[in-house]
DNA sequence: CTGATCACATAGACAGACTATGTCAAAAAA
DNA sequence: TTTTTTGACATAGTCTGTCTATGTGATCAG
C-alpha cells in the first residue's frame, strides 16, 4: 500500500527512490530493506499493479521506474479502505476504556 | 497488542473470550483464528508478558483464564508507544498531498 | 585502475497467521 | 443410556512476507 500510494503521486520512480521516500516522509520511523523492496516490486508487476521501464538516473546509472497501472490505482484504492478499517478497529480496541 | 491490550481491561478471560472480545468490540472487524490465538498466548505465557490459571466457566467446562502480569503491562505499553508511532508515520504517507 | 557506491536481484532464515486436525469433557439429543 | 454436539485448548503443516546476506554490473571518485 506505502509503496503503490508512494507511486500515486504521479512522478515515477525507480526502487531506491519509492525506500527513500518512505523513509523521509515516515519521518525515518519506516524503513524498508533490498530484501522486500525488489520482491515486492516483482510481485507488483506480474499483479499489473505497477509498470516499469529502464532508464538512466541523473547520475547516467542504470534504474528501472515504475508507474501506477489503472489496476494498481484500483488496488489502491482497496486497500486504502481496508486499512482505513481496520486503523479504525483497533483504535476502538485500544481506547482507553 | 491487541490480547494484551483486552486483557489490561482487568477481568481475567479466557482464550475463547479474549477472541469474542477482539472480534466484538472491532465490530467484526478483526478476527482471531484459534491457530493463532493458543500460539499467541503460548508465546505470551513464555515471555512472562500473561499468566494462565486453569478454572471452570459458567457452563463448567474447564478453561485457562489469563491475566497480564507487571512484565505484560510494560510490553503493552511498550507496543502501544511503537504501534503509536508507525500508525501516525503510515498517516503522514498517506495524507493526500 | 582500484575501491566505493548505486541500483537491481535472489537465496535462505525466520516469524507469525491460517487451515486442518485432534483431544477431552460436559451438555444436549437420540 | 448411548450418541452427538459443543466449548475450550492445542499442535502440525502450509503459506506469505520480511529480513539478512550475498552477488551482479556499471559508474563515479581518488
Amino acid at each position: 500500500m506505502l509503496i503503490l500510494k508512494t507511486l500515486a503521486r504521479g512522478a515515477d520512480l525507480h526502487g531506491f527512490q519509492i525506500a527513500d521516500s518512505i523513509q523521509e516522509v515516515s519521518e525515518d520511523v519506516l524503513h524498508v530493506e533490498e530484501g522486500s523492496l525488489y520482491p515486492a516490486l516483482q510481485r507488483m508487476l506480474i499483479k499489473g499493479w505497477i509498470s516499469g521501464e529502464w532508464g538512466k538516473t541523473e547520475e547516467n546509472r542504470r534504474a528501472r521506474y515504475y508507474r501506477l497501472t489503472k489496476d494498481g490505482r484500483k488496488q489502491l484504492e482497496q486497500e486504502l479502505e481496508r486499512y482505513g478499517r481496520v486503523a479504525q478497529a483497533i483504535a476502538r480496541i485500544l481506547q482507553p476504556a
